[in-house]
DNA sequence: ACGTCCTATTGAACAAAGTTCAATTAGTGC
DNA sequence: GCACTAATTGAACTTTGTTCAATAGGACGT
């Protein structure tokens, strides 16, 4: 075959997306291929080479979309929830839920070996949701802290997710990542406070 | 080439996890092939199938050894501090140590995705570092949520170094790993202190 | 010394992967 | 209807994991 011009540029490097991520839901990140991602929406391996500079591009640009649906999800769960300890704890939880929800994708956020500088604009979206928690952090720390809390915090809820996703430790009883989660935030920001209260005198 | 017999069987199994090794150091496991492996020790292709059922098994025995060292120096860091909080900060300092001395082999531990179902052998090599935690806070946790704590404090630590050694975040200013790890002991053994504390009036 | 096994090691061969690009063919305009 | 153009193809190349018939070099008996 030869010229088609069924579809423009952007909406066959959307359709790469989306055969891409539907890819990786079903087989993960190592079933991702090049020619399965094309096949995906009746296009020839070529195909993909006008639209990613190569499968990394590629990948890189599904985990893009990951990170902002993840920020997406952060961001929607912090406005319904009240300032304060419980905007912490709906952060974590849509964290878990996201993880949950898409394990897969999630995943290949991790597994993929980022290139050895990796673009601005990924970077950019990486750091969104450490802006998500550094809000809700600010009415429980005091300003010179919360930069340090935020790393401290995000890291955490981020391992212990891992935890139980990568199924490298089976949890075991009522080791729950929800009341691990719990138990940290608790623990976390109570220890905060009193330190805080102790210094003040 | 036919037969040499100049190493025996374990010997040739001892020199391609070394030379797996080595690859895995200097160019991540993305560099990582077959014919590099046993090219490394002078050996060709087929070689590396007499002693392997395929790569995955090699990786996983890398991993395997990865772990045992990472142990190895937790335990003795353990060992060398003194019981409590301090033994808790040795081990976080000990991960984050191993971390940042094998930065590749440690990276490997979470890109590799593990088979459907992963050896015994290798799970319990994987939970011997939990044990470690668990006993370090014996003296600070009541006894039935030791368990608890430890997941807890074992993901967060993992979680924070996660951060710096992606460099999915970049850490500005003081925000050392380090810090951030003290702060966090800090904050969830303060925690649980005070916790406890209040449930038992 | 020599020939005969025997097996450790080889490396050619295959499938499947990423990537490239000359050839092709379906639109577009005259 | 014809020529032109560029979107799409898919054959081809490289590199990968993996297999296995062929081979070469040691061991052993005579």
């Amino acid at each position: 075959m030869g010229r088609r011009s069924d579809h423009t540029r952007e909406q066959i490097h959307a359709m790469a997306l989306e055969s891409a991520e539907q890819i990786v839901d079903q087989q993960g990140y190592a079933g991702l291929t090049a020619r399965k991602v094309v096949a995906g929406f009746g296009y020839t391996v070529g195909t993909l080479y006008l639209v990613f500079r190569n499968l990394e591009d590629l990948v890189l640009q599904v985990n893009g979309r990951t990170l902002d649906r993840l920020t997406e999800a952060a961001t929607a769960a912090a406005a319904a929830a009240p300032p304060g300890k419980p905007r912490i704890e709906a952060l974590a939880r849509a964290y878990i839920d996201f993880a949950r929800a898409w394990p897969q994708r999630w995943a290949m956020l991790h597994q993929f070996t980022l290139p050895a500088n990796p673009p601005e604009w990924y970077q950019e979206r990486a750091g969104r949701g450490f802006a998500l928690v550094f809000e809700a952090l600010q009415p429980l720390a005091p300003p010179d802290q919360v930069a340090h809390a935020t790393f401290t915090l995000w890291g955490a809820i981020h391992g212990i997710c891992m935890l139980e996703l990568t199924h490298r430790i089976h949890l075991t009883r009522g080791e729950s990542v929800e009341s691990l989660v719990t138990s940290l935030i608790d623990n976390f920001l109570a220890g905060l406070a009193v330190r805080n209260r102790s210094e003040g005198k």
